[in-house]
RNA sequence: GGGGGAAUGUCCCGAGCGGCAAAGGGGGCGGACUGUAAAUCCGCUGGCUAUGCCUUCGUAGGUUCGAGUCCUACUUCCCCCA
């Protein structure tokens, strides 16, 4: 980024000051753009899983900046792009998935969006855009002789993308190949159809946006801009949203606000400032307080972090919930019924359930099997209380108030829950 | 078209004289120490109705008391020659 530059437009200076800039391919012309009003930006989204994950919230928190600061954002899902796939940055071609399983990844990713943006017909009004609906009618003879003589294959052949598969002697098909010329191609098709201007994404995506302002410049669209953000990692260099339970998933269905919470929370010491800045749209001047504090204290500041991030994903409430039942568990050790809840009935209760069965029941544990080691490790406890014995058996007196509490670990708790059938 | 390699525990990398549930890492999980942190140390890291049984080393066959290991065919990937 370059030092001399200051930025008069509310859009780029917030993004820098709070750490969202890797590069951009014209600031000042960018800035400009930002201060006339009439910024239009998007960012594109894959549809290969039925969730967006962690690393997929800094790009939806660019869109929420630009909205805030009076620009028009439009989330772009890749309903046309997934059938191909992006090489970049993998090691492996990908699958290919069916179009079944694209639409509707799509029609659950879309409502995440709604939680950062606020869509309509106004100006600032974010818009939903899906590439399918340009890139399935394309035909193949036009769009070599429309857009395909503008690329030129040496160029494609030293992007990084493409570079680092071809030095590995990895296997990089054709269709991969004309990944980046579609996505080239949105970003002319948007700003000829929406007005856009500026692409962003993650630091991954720079190649492919950066074709996208050439082949813009060659077709004769208005200028336009390309903006990344860093590739995200931990302070101790993992990267963002794995797990072992999985991926950070975006979807409450698929990952419960409480779970999110504990994963902020759960935020390295070295981090906290800088996810404050990212993940939460809280000022500068507060964040700056919490940077302050040292040591323990620095606590304060991850619960923050958690139920700001918490509430921004699922709601106010959601996130007080997660906290409150987050303090009574950790803080006061009490028995909080908001904890995640699996439910058993009445019958196998009263019968008599394993240890074994109940944790994997719990999916705190995978197998029988791990549960075995988990309980030589000392690593399982029910009500509290370090499971010694695996062929103990849950009853009737485990279930106080007709709930059982199975914690996994320090952090891990889930509670069973008796009902009747 | 010809010749030569390679595929290992479904997270990844990677050893493996015919007796192998298979070395070693990384990652992950648990324990100790802490602050629900990092670093460090220790343990675990196929499944099950479990002193036993079942399933794993690209796929399918074969040799053998016994195959990840040997043979054959096939698939995929890589290298060299054309």
């Amino acid at each position: 980024m370059s030092d001399a530059f200051r930025p008069k437009s509310d859009f780029l200076a917030t993004l820098i000051e709070r750490g969202f800039v890797h590069q951009c391919s014209d600031f000042e012309g960018l800035d400009e753009k930002a201060r006339s009003g009439e910024l239009v930006a998007y960012v594109g989204f894959d549809c290969t899983a039925p969730s967006l994950h962690i690393g997929s919230l800094l790009p939806i928190t660019l869109l929420a900046w630009l909205q805030r600061t009076g620009g028009k954002p439009l989330p772009l899902l890749g309903g046309g792009t997934t059938r191909v796939g992006d090489p970049s940055g993998k090691d492996e071609s990908r699958k290919l998935l069916s179009i079944e399983t694209i639409e509707a990844n799509k029609a659950s990713i879309k409502t995440v969006f709604e939680k950062f943006l606020s869509f309509g017909d106004g100006k600032t009004d974010a818009v939903m855009l899906d590439n399918a609906e340009w890139l399935t009618k394309l035909n193949y003879i036009d769009f070599l002789r429309d857009v395909g003589r503008h690329f030129s294959v040496n160029r494609m052949l030293s992007m990084d993308s493409v570079k680092l598969r071809l030095e590995r002697e990895q296997e990089l098909s054709f269709i991969e190949f004309n990944y980046m010329c579609l996505q080239s191609y949105d970003f002319v098709e948007i700003a000829k159809r929406y007005g856009a201007s500026l692409q962003m994404g993650g630091s991954d995506q720079w190649g492919n946006i950066v074709m996208g302002v050439d082949l813009g410049r060659r077709l004769g669209t208005p200028q336009l801009y390309a903006l990344t953000s860093p590739l995200l990692t931990t302070s101790s260099g993992a990267k963002m949203g794995k797990t072992a339970a999985g991926a950070i998933w975006l979807d409450g269905s698929m990952l419960a606000p409480y779970e999110y919470w504990q994963y902020w929370r759960n935020s390295e010491d070295a981090d906290v400032v800088r996810f404050l800045k990212l993940f939460t749209f809280l000022p500068l001047g507060e964040i700056a307080k919490l940077a302050a504090l040292g040591g323990a204290e620095i606590n304060e500041a991850k619960k923050i972090l958690a139920t700001e991030a918490t509430a921004l994903l699922h709601g106010r409430e959601a996130a007080e919930r997660a906290a409150e039942t987050a303090r009574r568990t950790f803080e006061e050790g009490a028995l909080s019924l908001t904890l995640p809840k699996v439910a058993v009935p009445a019958s196998e209760v009263v019968a008599g359930i394993g240890v074994l069965t109940a944790f994997v029941k719990a999916g705190l544990v995978a197998s029988t099997g791990e549960a075995r080691r988990q309980i030589k490790a000392g690593g399982l406890r029910v009500n509290d209380a370090a499971v010694t014995d695996e062929k103990a058996i849950l009853g009737e007196t485990d279930f106080a108030e007709g709930v059982a509490k199975l914690s996994l670990g320090k952090k891990k708790h889930v509670l069973l829950e008796q009902v009747s059938e």
